[in-house]
RNA sequence: GCCGGGGUAGCUCAGGGGUAGAGCAGCUGAUUCGUAAUCAGCAGGUCGUGAGUUCAAAUCUCAUCCCCGGCUCCA
């Protein structure tokens, strides 16, 4: 009988009979890993472990602290299901199911079966009674006829759709009980492993996710090896839900909406305007430092404005409409960017190839008409303000520039602790070329100047394709909110297209005129996302320096009033933020107050403080500091008060 | 825009054909207090909005607006 030789991730190698499965391996590493196996990776494609190895291989066995593990735990979660609703609704067709990042979802037609969340736990309690009968999951090689055959008889229209774009010996089908699904796998061994079960909501979404395709029912679900970890996984959920900006913004007075203003038009109310407008203090001191100019335009712009600059032609039928004037030939649009604007201000007067670079930069809020289910707190709004700069400069330039860009989105994204960003290279997607306007050369040109000044800075990237804007690529930082829901915040675009558009020009060292090239950026992107994923990421508890109230100064009952006041009066002389509580309240109860709302620094004054001329710090969350003299207090705090450099 | 779920007091929520409820917040009074909620009283809602069914609608029907979870979109 032949061998294999199995080569082990810690670079051993083991020799076994042809044909050995993954979990015979399992065994023989141990018991343990055999009882936690849930897939193999067999010189990088990830298998099921039942499957025979007939060649050498290198290996890697997955258990649930492995992605691979996971995705196989839950893609079969998801056949799991698919065969729950099988059998509790006759005649469901099925779309795709795949595993997710946190579980599985299956896209299903049910027919004209409205399909609520109190199905749900229906479906629940079947899975949990399918996956006690701990059935195998089987592979099977088909042929593309019998495939096709086989859910023509069933009456699987999308599978079918599926099957056209699979080649025959590539096709394989699995089957777990009553129920096979056409599947590429992996897949665990039996349904047993599956102990646990939450589907978590239903949703709509297309076919194939094309809106002109029918909706079908998107069901999301979750599922562990062990009752406990779901249980820790819905409280972590819990949490995360405390951390939703939009609850935060409400208890802590930052913003709010107003049906009668408009949906997605946010009201800051004054202590979200003191954050935002430290945040906004914080990016103006950093770019004159980056040697930007400051520059302000008006909210709307005549509609030739952009005509010119395309946007109108791109966007023009789906945004908000023109605004009229008694003259009936006038027609001016609310601001959706800030670049033709400053574009008209490069053009002013003649530039020299001397003057570049020329960094425009400018608060400009801009409104943009977000369809209505697309609104989302701070993060998704129809009016917005960002943090806009368009930087003029040579073709030789650009790259250095962009450099210095990172250099300025780093900096913010330190200064407030953004650790887990991703960079991401947005590019066109070449398959679907008319949406951008501008020749290939100039993109290919301006994808590559992205790519190298993100090496060079050494940030890692991920390219996605399709992601760039009409007139260029971008390089985009993702963060996630409280729910792992990603979101883009800042971002630098390089835009040969604009600069032809407005027929921008300078004049050279030869004398002769040419065309600037345009960066567009902006890091925060816009101060609402900004702010809200801010506040998701500490949770309320925000930085002393950008913090609405940093210090409540509680005096122990109305005899200590007036030296409370001459604490407030002292710190706001500092420029320290502060309220006093001289509230008819017990200490206990002000203390509370000052703790929910997340306060920083407490200080407490009582009899023995008026008389030492003393304040009892406390720091909020961690409890009482001791007392110091106010000047102490100040001194030691000073560097937290003051916004970063 | 699409699919599903929701809108009851400022907030969190109960009530599901028969005169609108609680806790917190608010106001008034008492209390003058040492590190996360003092006590008492009062006030507060055309039950998102508009139609319809009914003797009677917060409750049932329809429409509409807004919110929530996704999908599509995102200059």
């Amino acid at each position: 009988m032949s061998e294999v030789k199995i080569t082990l991730p810690d670079g051993s190698a083991r020799t076994y009979p042809a044909g050995v499965s993954g979990m015979d391996i399992a065994k023989s590493i141990s018991e343990g890993l055999a009882r936690n196996a849930l897939s193999i990776e067999v010189d990088g494609e990830i298998r099921d472990l039942s499957r025979p190895i007939e060649q050498d291989a290198s290996i890697r066995i997955f258990t649930w602290n492995d992605k691979g593990g996971k995705y196989a735990f839950w893609h079969s979660s998801a056949h799991l299901m698919a065969e729950a609703l099988e059998a509790l609704y006759p005649g469901v067709k099925f779309g795709i199911g795949p595993p997710i990042e946190n579980g599985f979802y299956y896209d299903v037609d049910l027919g004209d079966l409205a399909f609520g969340e109190d199905d749900l736990a229906k479906v629940e309690a079947k899975m949990i009674e399918l996956a006690r009968q701990n059935n195998s999951f089987r592979r099977r090689e088909v042929s593309k006829s019998e495939a096709i055959e086989y859910f023509t008889k069933k009456g699987d229209p999308y599978k079918i759709e599926l099957l056209k774009d699979l080649t025959d010996g590539s096709i394989t089908f699995y089957e777990q009980g009553n129920f096979t699904d056409l599947c590429r796998g992996p897949h665990i061994p039996t349904t047993g492993y599956v102990k646990a079960v939450k589907l978590l909501n239903v949703a709509g979404a297309y076919w194939r996710g094309n809106e002109k395709n029918k909706m079908l029912t998107r069901i999301y679900g979750i599922t562990f090896p062990k009752q406990k970890e779901l249980d820790e996984y819905l409280l972590m959920l819990e949490e995360a839900k405390k951390r939703d900006h939009r609850k935060l913004g409400r208890e802590l007075e930052l913003f709010a909406f107003s049906e009668k203003v408009g949906m997605g038009l946010p009201l800051w109310l004054p202590k979200g305007t003191v954050l935002r407008e430290r945040l906004e203090q914080f990016m103006r001191k950093a770019q004159v430092k980056a040697g930007y100019d400051p520059v302000v335009t008006p909210h709307i712009g005549s509609k030739s404005l952009y005509v010119t600059s395309g946007h109108y032609e791109k966007y023009g039928k789906d945004s908000f409409q023109p605004i009229h004037t008694p003259d009936v030939t006038e027609e001016f649009l609310l601001k959706p960017m800030n670049c033709p604007h400053h574009c008209e201000i490069y053009k002013v007067k003649p530039r020299s190839y001397k003057d570049l670079p020329i960094r425009l930069a400018e608060f400009g809020t801009v409104y943009r008409y977000e369809q209505s289910g697309e609104l989302h707190g701070l993060t998704r709004v129809r009016g917005f303000t960002q943090d806009d700069a368009h930087i003029f400069c040579r073709p030789d330039q650009v790259k250095e520039e962009f450099i210095k860009v990172i250099d300025l989105v780093l900096h913010v994204f330190t200064a407030l602790g953004f650790e887990n960003y991703t960079a991401q290279v947005s590019l066109r997607d070449p398959a679907n070329k008319e949406k951008y306007i501008g020749e290939d050369a100039l993109w290919d040109r301006a994808e590559r100047e992205i790519q190298e000044a993100a090496d060079e800075r050494g940030l890692k990237t991920v390219a996605v394709k399709g992601e760039a804007a009409f007139y260029g690529p971008k390089l985009d930082f993702m963060v996630k909110d409280a729910l792992g829901r990603s979101w883009q915040l800042g971002t630098i675009q390089v835009d040969y297209q604009l600069p032809q558009r407005f027929e921008l020009e300078y004049v050279g060292s030869d004398n002769q005129k040419h065309q600037p090239v345009m960066i567009h950026r902006a890091p925060f992107g816009s101060l609402e996302r900004f702010v809200a994923v801010l506040i998701e990421h500490c949770a309320g508890n925000f930085p002393v320096w950008l913090s609405p109230e940093q210090v409540a100064v509680l005096p122990i009952s109305e005899r200590f009033n007036d030296y409370a006041a001459s604490v407030i009066n002292e710190l706001r002389s500092r420029d320290i933020r502060g309220i006093l509580d001289d509230r008819d309240e017990k200490i206990g109860r002000k203390i509370r107050d000052a703790e929910v709302k997340k306060i920083p620094y407490m200080l407490i004054v009582g009899e023995k403080e008026a008389q030492e001329q003393k304040v009892a710090v406390r720091k909020h969350g961690a409890g009482d500091q001791g007392s110091v003299s106010l000047p102490d207090f100040i001194a030691t705090f000073n560097k937290e008060f003051a916004m970063p450099v």
